[in-house]
DNA sequence: CGTTACGTTTACGTAAACGTCATCTTGGGT
DNA sequence: ACCCAAGATGACGTTTACGTAAACGTAACG
Protein backbone atom coordinates (compact mmCIF):
# COMPACT_ATOMS: atom_id res chain seq x y z
CA UNK A 1 0.00 0.00 0.00
CA UNK A 2 2.45 2.60 -1.33
CA UNK A 3 1.12 6.28 -0.02
CA UNK A 4 -2.34 6.08 0.79
CA UNK A 5 -3.95 3.98 -1.82
CA UNK A 6 -5.34 0.17 -1.50
CA UNK A 7 -5.13 -3.13 -3.39
CA UNK A 8 -8.55 -4.14 -4.37
CA UNK A 9 -8.14 -7.44 -2.10
CA UNK A 10 -7.53 -4.93 0.32
CA UNK A 11 -10.64 -3.17 0.02
CA UNK A 12 -12.43 -6.29 0.33
CA UNK A 13 -11.20 -6.84 3.55
CA UNK A 14 -12.01 -2.86 4.48
CA UNK A 15 -15.66 -3.03 3.41
CA UNK A 16 -16.09 -6.87 3.07
CA UNK A 17 -17.22 -6.95 -0.75
CA UNK A 18 -15.89 -8.59 -3.11
CA UNK A 19 -13.37 -8.01 -6.14
CA UNK A 20 -15.86 -8.43 -8.28
CA UNK A 21 -18.57 -5.99 -6.77
CA UNK A 22 -15.39 -3.26 -6.86
CA UNK A 23 -14.83 -4.05 -10.38
CA UNK A 24 -18.45 -4.04 -11.23
CA UNK A 25 -18.73 -0.14 -9.45
CA UNK A 26 -16.13 0.67 -11.22
CA UNK A 27 -17.66 -0.41 -14.85
CA UNK A 28 -20.75 1.66 -13.86
CA UNK A 29 -18.39 4.80 -13.00
CA UNK A 30 -18.87 4.77 -9.46
CA UNK A 31 -15.47 4.23 -8.75
CA UNK A 32 -12.51 5.22 -10.94
CA UNK A 33 -9.25 3.65 -8.91
CA UNK A 34 -6.01 4.64 -10.56
CA UNK A 35 -3.81 1.87 -12.38
CA UNK A 36 -0.40 0.69 -11.61
CA UNK A 37 -0.11 -1.28 -14.85
CA UNK A 38 -2.73 -3.36 -14.93
CA UNK A 39 -3.50 -3.72 -11.42
CA UNK A 40 -6.12 -1.03 -9.48
CA UNK A 41 -5.56 0.99 -6.94
CA UNK A 42 -8.09 2.43 -4.85
CA UNK A 43 -7.59 6.35 -3.55
CA UNK A 44 -8.67 8.25 -0.40
CA UNK A 45 -11.65 9.18 -2.41
CA UNK A 46 -12.25 5.68 -3.78
CA UNK A 47 -12.97 4.77 -0.07
CA UNK A 48 -14.92 7.84 0.65
CA UNK A 49 -17.40 6.71 -2.24
CA UNK A 50 -17.55 3.23 -1.66
CA UNK A 51 -18.71 4.09 1.82
CA UNK A 52 -21.59 6.24 0.41
CA UNK A 53 -22.26 4.04 -2.17
CA UNK A 54 -22.85 0.89 0.70
CA UNK A 55 -24.72 3.27 2.71
CA UNK A 56 -27.19 4.51 -0.13
CA UNK A 57 -27.71 0.95 -1.21
CA UNK A 58 -28.46 -0.17 2.62
CA UNK A 59 -31.60 2.92 2.25
CA UNK A 60 -32.83 1.05 -0.49
CA UNK A 61 -31.25 3.66 -3.87
CA UNK A 62 -30.20 1.94 -6.98
CA UNK A 63 -26.49 2.41 -8.11
CA UNK A 64 -27.99 4.70 -10.84
CA UNK A 65 -29.00 7.03 -8.32
CA UNK A 66 -26.35 6.84 -6.05
CA UNK A 67 -23.92 7.54 -8.93
CA UNK A 68 -26.13 10.46 -9.59
CA UNK A 69 -25.88 11.58 -5.61
CA UNK A 70 -22.09 11.02 -5.51
CA UNK A 71 -21.55 14.53 -7.64
CA UNK A 72 -23.09 15.82 -4.87
CA UNK A 73 -20.28 15.20 -2.55
CA UNK A 74 -17.64 15.61 -4.66
CA UNK A 75 -18.75 18.59 -6.57
CA UNK A 76 -16.04 21.55 -6.89
CA UNK A 77 -16.37 22.69 -10.20
CA UNK A 78 -19.69 21.92 -12.32
CA UNK A 79 -21.87 24.60 -13.97
CA UNK A 80 -24.49 26.11 -12.25
CA UNK A 81 -27.57 24.02 -14.14
CA UNK A 82 -25.89 21.16 -13.60
CA UNK A 83 -25.40 21.79 -9.49
CA UNK A 84 -28.77 23.13 -9.19
CA UNK A 85 -30.40 19.72 -10.58
CA UNK A 86 -28.38 17.35 -8.22
CA UNK A 87 -29.36 19.70 -5.66
CA UNK A 88 -32.98 19.49 -6.42
CA UNK A 89 -32.07 15.84 -6.77
CA UNK A 90 -30.53 15.81 -3.25
CA UNK A 91 -33.97 17.42 -1.91
CA UNK A 92 -35.92 14.74 -2.94
CA UNK A 93 -32.95 12.31 -1.26
CA UNK A 94 -33.32 13.78 1.91
CA UNK A 95 -37.04 14.15 2.07
CA UNK A 96 -37.19 9.93 1.16
CA UNK A 97 -35.13 9.62 3.72
CA UNK A 98 -36.60 11.46 6.56
CA UNK A 99 -39.67 10.06 5.61
CA UNK A 100 -38.10 6.60 5.93
CA UNK A 101 -36.72 7.28 9.15
CA UNK A 102 -40.34 8.32 10.54
CA UNK A 103 -41.45 5.32 9.08
CA UNK A 104 -39.08 3.23 10.62
CA UNK A 105 -39.34 4.54 14.32
CA UNK A 106 -43.01 3.54 13.57
CA UNK A 107 -42.12 -0.03 12.31
CA UNK A 108 -39.69 -0.61 15.45
CA UNK A 109 -42.33 0.63 18.07
CA UNK A 110 -44.70 -2.14 16.23
CA UNK A 111 -42.19 -4.87 16.25
CA UNK A 112 -41.15 -4.05 19.80
CA UNK A 113 -44.85 -4.57 20.94
CA UNK A 114 -45.50 -7.66 19.03
CA UNK A 115 -42.29 -9.15 20.40
CA UNK A 116 -43.39 -7.86 24.01
CA UNK A 117 -46.45 -10.22 23.51
CA UNK A 118 -44.29 -12.91 21.65
CA UNK A 119 -42.56 -12.67 25.01
CA UNK A 120 -45.35 -13.01 27.56
CA UNK A 121 -46.35 -15.89 24.90
CA UNK A 122 -42.95 -17.77 25.63
CA UNK A 123 -43.59 -16.83 29.01
CA UNK A 124 -46.64 -18.64 29.75
CA UNK A 125 -45.55 -21.52 27.84
CA UNK A 126 -42.43 -21.58 29.99
CA UNK A 127 -44.13 -21.59 32.51
CA UNK A 128 -46.74 -24.41 32.13
CA UNK A 129 -43.81 -26.30 30.59
CA UNK A 130 -42.06 -25.81 34.10
CA UNK A 131 -44.97 -26.69 36.03
CA UNK A 132 -45.55 -30.05 34.28
CA UNK B 1 -67.19 -4.44 -1.64
CA UNK B 2 -69.56 -6.92 0.22
CA UNK B 3 -68.64 -6.42 3.67
CA UNK B 4 -65.48 -5.33 4.59
CA UNK B 5 -63.75 -7.52 2.05
CA UNK B 6 -61.46 -5.69 -1.78
CA UNK B 7 -61.46 -6.23 -4.89
CA UNK B 8 -57.83 -6.69 -6.56
CA UNK B 9 -58.59 -3.46 -8.08
CA UNK B 10 -59.62 -1.31 -5.14
CA UNK B 11 -56.72 -2.98 -3.50
CA UNK B 12 -54.72 -1.64 -6.15
CA UNK B 13 -55.73 1.26 -5.80
CA UNK B 14 -55.18 1.57 -2.28
CA UNK B 15 -51.93 0.45 -2.18
CA UNK B 16 -50.70 2.04 -5.03
CA UNK B 17 -49.34 -1.49 -6.55
CA UNK B 18 -50.40 -3.43 -9.88
CA UNK B 19 -52.29 -6.39 -9.42
CA UNK B 20 -49.85 -8.37 -10.59
CA UNK B 21 -48.09 -7.77 -7.57
CA UNK B 22 -50.33 -8.70 -5.42
CA UNK B 23 -51.07 -12.13 -7.25
CA UNK B 24 -47.08 -12.75 -7.05
CA UNK B 25 -47.51 -12.15 -3.21
CA UNK B 26 -50.30 -14.23 -2.88
CA UNK B 27 -48.19 -16.71 -5.12
CA UNK B 28 -45.25 -16.61 -2.51
CA UNK B 29 -47.50 -17.01 0.23
CA UNK B 30 -47.59 -13.16 1.79
CA UNK B 31 -51.25 -12.93 1.32
CA UNK B 32 -54.36 -15.25 1.05
CA UNK B 33 -57.06 -13.81 -0.23
CA UNK B 34 -60.34 -15.83 -0.16
CA UNK B 35 -61.99 -16.69 -3.56
CA UNK B 36 -65.62 -15.71 -4.32
CA UNK B 37 -65.75 -18.14 -7.37
CA UNK B 38 -62.54 -17.55 -9.04
CA UNK B 39 -62.10 -14.01 -8.33
CA UNK B 40 -59.76 -12.82 -5.29
CA UNK B 41 -61.44 -11.08 -2.22
CA UNK B 42 -58.92 -9.26 -0.08
CA UNK B 43 -59.71 -9.08 3.76
CA UNK B 44 -59.09 -7.01 6.37
CA UNK B 45 -56.02 -9.34 7.09
CA UNK B 46 -54.79 -8.98 3.42
CA UNK B 47 -54.27 -5.30 4.18
CA UNK B 48 -52.78 -5.62 6.99
CA UNK B 49 -50.32 -7.74 6.25
CA UNK B 50 -49.11 -5.59 2.95
CA UNK B 51 -49.00 -2.88 4.92
CA UNK B 52 -45.87 -4.59 6.27
CA UNK B 53 -44.97 -6.39 3.19
CA UNK B 54 -44.40 -2.67 1.64
CA UNK B 55 -43.06 -1.37 4.90
CA UNK B 56 -40.69 -4.62 5.13
CA UNK B 57 -39.68 -3.71 1.32
CA UNK B 58 -38.82 -0.06 2.25
CA UNK B 59 -36.24 -1.15 4.70
CA UNK B 60 -35.03 -3.61 2.68
CA UNK B 61 -35.86 -7.04 3.39
CA UNK B 62 -36.37 -9.38 0.83
CA UNK B 63 -39.74 -10.83 0.65
CA UNK B 64 -38.81 -13.99 2.09
CA UNK B 65 -37.63 -12.81 5.15
CA UNK B 66 -40.75 -10.61 5.53
CA UNK B 67 -42.77 -13.94 4.82
CA UNK B 68 -40.90 -15.22 7.86
CA UNK B 69 -41.46 -12.05 10.06
CA UNK B 70 -45.17 -11.73 9.16
CA UNK B 71 -45.40 -14.87 10.82
CA UNK B 72 -44.90 -13.10 14.60
CA UNK B 73 -48.01 -10.64 13.69
CA UNK B 74 -50.64 -13.22 13.56
CA UNK B 75 -48.97 -16.07 15.57
CA UNK B 76 -51.89 -16.83 18.07
CA UNK B 77 -51.31 -20.64 17.83
CA UNK B 78 -48.30 -21.97 17.17
CA UNK B 79 -45.45 -24.03 19.18
CA UNK B 80 -43.15 -22.65 21.77
CA UNK B 81 -40.25 -23.99 19.68
CA UNK B 82 -41.49 -22.14 16.48
CA UNK B 83 -42.51 -19.06 18.42
CA UNK B 84 -38.79 -19.10 20.05
CA UNK B 85 -37.44 -18.91 16.68
CA UNK B 86 -39.57 -16.19 15.37
CA UNK B 87 -38.79 -14.79 18.30
CA UNK B 88 -34.65 -14.70 17.54
CA UNK B 89 -35.24 -13.27 14.15
CA UNK B 90 -37.33 -10.52 14.82
CA UNK B 91 -34.57 -9.74 17.50
CA UNK B 92 -32.15 -9.73 14.94
CA UNK B 93 -34.23 -7.80 12.53
CA UNK B 94 -34.91 -5.21 15.40
CA UNK B 95 -31.87 -4.70 15.77
CA UNK B 96 -30.93 -4.30 11.79
CA UNK B 97 -33.62 -1.50 11.94
CA UNK B 98 -32.34 0.33 15.04
CA UNK B 99 -28.97 0.17 13.82
CA UNK B 100 -30.29 1.54 9.98
CA UNK B 101 -32.08 4.13 12.32
CA UNK B 102 -28.39 5.32 13.51
CA UNK B 103 -26.88 5.07 9.57
CA UNK B 104 -29.94 7.27 8.64
CA UNK B 105 -29.66 9.74 11.12
CA UNK B 106 -26.03 10.10 9.97
CA UNK B 107 -26.46 10.44 6.44
CA UNK B 108 -29.48 12.86 6.73
CA UNK B 109 -26.90 14.77 8.84
CA UNK B 110 -23.86 15.01 5.65
CA UNK B 111 -26.36 14.82 3.08
CA UNK B 112 -27.71 18.47 4.58
CA UNK B 113 -24.28 19.56 5.20
CA UNK B 114 -23.49 18.84 1.57
CA UNK B 115 -26.71 20.28 0.67
CA UNK B 116 -26.04 23.77 2.36
CA UNK B 117 -22.02 23.68 0.77
CA UNK B 118 -24.43 23.65 -2.74
CA UNK B 119 -26.68 26.03 -1.26
CA UNK B 120 -23.96 28.63 -0.71
CA UNK B 121 -22.32 27.65 -4.41
CA UNK B 122 -25.69 28.33 -5.80
CA UNK B 123 -25.77 31.55 -4.02
CA UNK B 124 -22.30 32.70 -5.53
CA UNK B 125 -23.13 31.99 -8.50
CA UNK B 126 -26.55 33.68 -8.51
CA UNK B 127 -24.76 36.61 -7.24
CA UNK B 128 -22.07 36.74 -9.75
CA UNK B 129 -25.05 35.96 -12.75
CA UNK B 130 -26.83 38.67 -10.92
CA UNK B 131 -23.82 41.03 -11.35
CA UNK B 132 -22.85 40.27 -14.79
C1' DC C 1 -77.21 -11.24 -27.09
C1' DG C 2 -73.12 -9.11 -28.00
C1' DT C 3 -69.56 -6.38 -25.98
C1' DT C 4 -67.09 -4.01 -22.57
C1' DA C 5 -64.86 -4.21 -18.06
C1' DC C 6 -62.77 -6.68 -14.86
C1' DG C 7 -60.53 -10.66 -13.58
C1' DT C 8 -57.90 -15.24 -14.15
C1' DT C 9 -54.03 -18.41 -15.47
C1' DT C 10 -49.82 -19.51 -17.91
C1' DA C 11 -45.66 -18.35 -19.54
C1' DC C 12 -41.92 -15.96 -21.17
C1' DG C 13 -39.24 -11.44 -20.57
C1' DT C 14 -36.52 -8.06 -17.98
C1' DA C 15 -33.60 -5.02 -14.99
C1' DA C 16 -30.53 -4.80 -11.18
C1' DA C 17 -26.62 -6.51 -8.90
C1' DC C 18 -23.69 -9.25 -8.63
C1' DG C 19 -21.72 -14.79 -8.70
C1' DT C 20 -18.99 -17.95 -11.07
C1' DC C 21 -16.17 -20.03 -14.07
C1' DA C 22 -12.45 -20.12 -17.49
C1' DT C 23 -8.60 -18.34 -19.21
C1' DC C 24 -4.50 -14.75 -19.18
C1' DT C 25 -0.77 -11.88 -16.88
C1' DT C 26 2.38 -10.27 -13.80
C1' DG C 27 5.02 -8.74 -9.99
C1' DG C 28 7.71 -10.69 -6.19
C1' DG C 29 9.94 -13.91 -3.48
C1' DT C 30 13.55 -18.08 -3.44
C1' DA D 1 15.29 -18.19 -14.02
C1' DC D 2 11.08 -19.97 -12.10
C1' DC D 3 6.88 -20.26 -9.88
C1' DC D 4 2.64 -18.84 -7.82
C1' DA D 5 -0.65 -16.12 -5.60
C1' DA D 6 -2.98 -12.00 -6.66
C1' DG D 7 -5.08 -9.60 -10.11
C1' DA D 8 -7.30 -8.80 -14.80
C1' DT D 9 -10.61 -9.76 -18.39
C1' DG D 10 -14.42 -11.63 -20.69
C1' DA D 11 -18.56 -14.19 -20.79
C1' DC D 12 -22.31 -16.63 -19.16
C1' DG D 13 -25.32 -17.79 -15.01
C1' DT D 14 -28.35 -16.52 -11.02
C1' DT D 15 -31.66 -14.46 -7.90
C1' DT D 16 -35.24 -11.19 -6.79
C1' DA D 17 -39.30 -8.93 -7.94
C1' DC D 18 -42.01 -8.13 -10.70
C1' DG D 19 -43.59 -6.62 -16.24
C1' DT D 20 -45.96 -7.99 -20.20
C1' DA D 21 -48.42 -10.46 -23.56
C1' DA D 22 -51.71 -14.19 -24.82
C1' DA D 23 -55.75 -16.54 -24.19
C1' DC D 24 -59.73 -17.37 -21.63
C1' DG D 25 -63.88 -16.71 -18.17
C1' DT D 26 -68.10 -14.05 -16.61
C1' DA D 27 -71.10 -10.83 -15.00
C1' DA D 28 -73.65 -6.89 -15.94
C1' DC D 29 -75.38 -3.46 -19.14
C1' DG D 30 -77.59 -1.48 -23.08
Amino acid sequence: MTDTTMTISQMCAAFDVTPRTLRFYEAKELLSPIRHGQRRLFTKRDRARLKLILRGKRFGFTLEEIRQLLDLYDMGDSQQTQLAKTYEMAERHLADMQSQRAELDEAIGELKEQMAWGARKLASLGKSRTAA
